[in-house]
DNA sequence: CTGAAAGCGCTAACAA
DNA sequence: TTGTTAGCGCTTTCAG
C-alpha cells in the first residue's frame, strides 16, 4: 500500500554508490561527479523512485507545507472572491513548491497545526479565537483580507473602506443624489468596511444616510435580488446603487431589466471585485477593482518567508483598491 | 522555527515514563494504566505537545494524505460543478481525518506523488496521460465525473448521457418542437455526453437536428449569453432550450427577459446541475439534478478504502440524474 | 501494563 | 568527490 516500495539503498546499490550520493543527487548538490550522477539518475528512473517526504522532512527538520483555512460560512465557496484566494493560493504553493494542505473549519474545532509549517487564514468571520490559539502555539500564519491591528499577527489586505468610499464618490460626482447599496455580509470586516467608506463619502458630502437605502445583503445573489426588488419598488427609487461585488451587482442588473429599465440611464449600477465575468454582462460593469489573486499569492510569499526565517515579525499589508469605469453608471436622468 | 520543539521524550520525562507509554496514549491504545494515561495527558497538554506527523508517517509507513488535482481549465474554478468538488472532497477527507493536497495542474508536469496515499481527479480533460502515469506508478486513484472503462482505473460518475436525454424528452414531452441546447465544453466528458443525450431524445421521437440550435459552449454564462443572443435571432426562433448548466440557463433566462419576453411561455429552459442558487431567480428553474457534492465525498470515501487495503481492484460508480420540474418550462404557445 | 531497542527513509556533519 | 555514521521523532515487536 506504501505509495513506492522502492527506497534510496535500492537506487544507491543498483548504482553502486552509497546513499549519500544518492541522497546529494535528489537535492540537486553540485558535488557529484559526472559518473555517478549519470550512474544515480539512471538507477532512479529505472526504479521509479520517489523520495519518501515524510522522510526528508524528517530529517530535514522543515515542515514545507502551508494549510489554508476556508470559514465554514459555505457562501465563501461560491464567491469570486473564494475562488480567486483558492486559485492565488494554490499557484503560489505551486511555484514556491509547498504542499497546500486545505482546510475547511466550522469555526470551533481546533485546527490541526501539527502538520503544516504555516497557516493562512482566507479571511476570518467569526473564528479569532482560532487564530489566537494558532499565535499561541507559535505557528507561523497569515490572514487574508483582515486589518486585524491589535494581535500580533501579519495580513495582506485590502483597503476596503476607501474602496467603499470610492464607489460612493464616484456616484456622487456624477450627480447621484439617491444612491443606496447592498452591502456584503456585515460580519465580514470587508462587508463591513465598505459599507462604512459608503456611509463616509455620504457624509463627507452632506448627505443624510437613508436606512431605507441601505439592504444588507451577504455577497449572495439572491441578496442583491432581494434587494434590487425592494429598491426599485421603493417611491423615491435609488438613481444607482453600489454593490458590495460584481456578483451581486450582475444580479441587480438583471432584476433592473427584468423590469424593462434602462441602464444606465435609470439607474446607475457599481460593483465590487473586477470580476472578469462582470465584462460580458448586458452592460459592462463599472467596478471597484481589489488585487485578490496577488493577495493570496502575496500571503504565501510572505507566509514562506516567515516560516524559513527569512523574515521576522508581523507582516502588515494594505492594498488599494482602484476605481474601474466601464458602462454600468452615468449621470442621473435630467442632469 | 519548526512547529514545536518539544517531542515524544520530552513528555515522557515529565510524565516519568517511557516514550512507549506515550506512543500508546498519543495512539489511543487501552493497555495503559489509568494512573499514568493521567499523567501522560497532563504532560502534553502542559508542554502543549503535538506529534510530528511526518515521524508517525514514516513510523507507521503509510500515508494518509489524499491529492486533489483539479484540470487547468480555470474556468472550473469558477463553475458550480468545481465548488461542489472541492467541497465535497474537502468535508469527506474532513470527516476522514485525511490530509487533502489541493494540486491545480496544467495537464504536462508530472504529478508530484511521492507525498500522497491516493489521488483524485477532479474530471479530466486533456490530462488523460497524467492518469496513465499515476495508474502506472500505483498510486491507488480515482476519477471524478468521467467513465473511463479502457483504463484499470476507478471512477465515480454521473450518466451524463441520460441526463441530457431526460432532459430533452421532458421538453419534447412538453409538446415543443424547436429545441436548441448551448454545450458544456466539449473536450469534458459531461459536455460531450450531455450533448449525446440531447441528440438521442431528438432521434428517438424523428426530430431532424438543426445545426443552428446546436451551440457549443463551455460551460461560461458569457458563452450561455452569446448562444441565447443567437438563438433569440434566429427567424425560427426556438420554443425551448437545453442549457448543460444550471448557471448557462440562468444567463439564457437573463437574457430572455432583457429582451422582453416571457418566461416559460415564450421559451423554456432547462438547466443542468440543480444549483440551489437557481431557485432565486426571476424564474425558478427546472433542471437535471446531479448530486455532486455525494459524488465527491464517495470518491473520498472509496479512494481511502483501496489505500488502506480494504478493498481492491477498479470501483467503477455510475450515478443516476434526476428531473427536477420547477417552472422554467412549459408547453409551447399554441398548444 | 510497561520499557528497551530496533527500525521507518532520508539528511548532514565529519572524515577520508 | 565520496562514504561512514549518527540522528530526525515516532511506532512497534518483544521481553518482562
Amino acid at each position: 500500500m506504501t505509495p513506492s516500495k522502492i527506497s534510496i539503498e535500492d537506487v544507491a546499490r543498483r548504482a553502486g554508490v552509497s546513499i549519500t550520493t544518492v541522497s546529494r543527487v535528489i537535492n540537486k548538490q553540485p558535488s557529484v561527479s559526472k559518473k555517478n550522477l549519470a550512474r544515480v539518475e539512471e538507477a532512479i528512473s529505472f526504479l521509479k523512485f520517489k523520495p519518501n517526504v515524510s522522510a526528508q522532512r524528517l530529517a530535514k527538520g522543515l515542515n514545507n507545507t502551508v494549510g489554508l483555512v476556508m470559514p465554514g460560512y459555505p457562501g465563501i465557496f461560491y464567491s469570486f472572491y473564494g475562488v480567486e484566494l483558492i486559485r492565488g493560493v494554490g499557484h503560489a504553493c505551486e511555484t514556491l513548491r509547498l504542499d497546500l494542505i486545505f482546510h475547511i473549519t466550522n469555526g470551533y474545532n481546533p485546527l490541526l497545526t501539527n502538520n503544516v509549517g504555516g497557516i493562512i487564514f482566507a479571511d476570518i468571520i467569526e473564528n479569532r479565537k482560532q487564530v489566537m490559539a494558532i499565535l499561541e502555539e507559535g505557528v507561523p500564519c497569515m490572514i487574508i483580507n483582515n486589518i486585524v491591528d491589535d494581535l500580533d499577527v501579519s495580513y495582506v489586505a485590502i483597503d476596503n473602506r476607501s474602496g467603499g468610499f470610492m464607489a460612493t464618490d464616484y456616484l456622487i460626482g456624477l450627480g447621484h443624489k439617491r444612491i443606496a447599496t447592498v452591502t456584503g455580509n456585515l460580519h465580514t470586516q470587508a462587508g463591513a468596511q465598505r459599507l462604512e467608506g459608503f456611509k463616509k463619502a455620504l457624509a463627507r458630502h452632506n448627505f443624510p444616510l437613508e436606512p431605507e437605502y441601505v439592504f444588507e445583503g451577504d455577497y449572495s445573489r439572491r441578496s442583491a435580488r432581494s434587494a434590487a426588488e425592494r429598491f426599485l419598488s421603493l417611491k423615491n427609487r435609488p438613481t444607482a446603487i453600489f454593490a458590495a461585488s460584481d456578483d451581486m451587482a450582475l444580479e441587480i442588473i438583471a432584476v433592473i431589466m427584468e423590469r424593462g429599465l434602462k441602464l444606465p440611464q435609470d439607474v446607475s449600477v457599481i460593483g465590487f471585485d473586477d470580476n472578469p465575468a462582470a465584462i460580458y454582462g448586458p452592460v459592462a460593469l463599472t467596478t471597484i477593482k481589489q488585487p485578490l489573486f496577488q493577495m493570496a499569492e502575496d500571503s504565501v510569499k510572505y507566509l514562506n518567508s516567515i516560516v524559513s526565517g527569512k523574515k521576522r515579525g508581523p507582516i502588515k499589508v494594505i492594498l488599494p483598491p482602484k476605481l474601474v469605469i466601464r458602462e454600468s453608471c452615468c449621470a442621473p436622468a435630467g442632469t
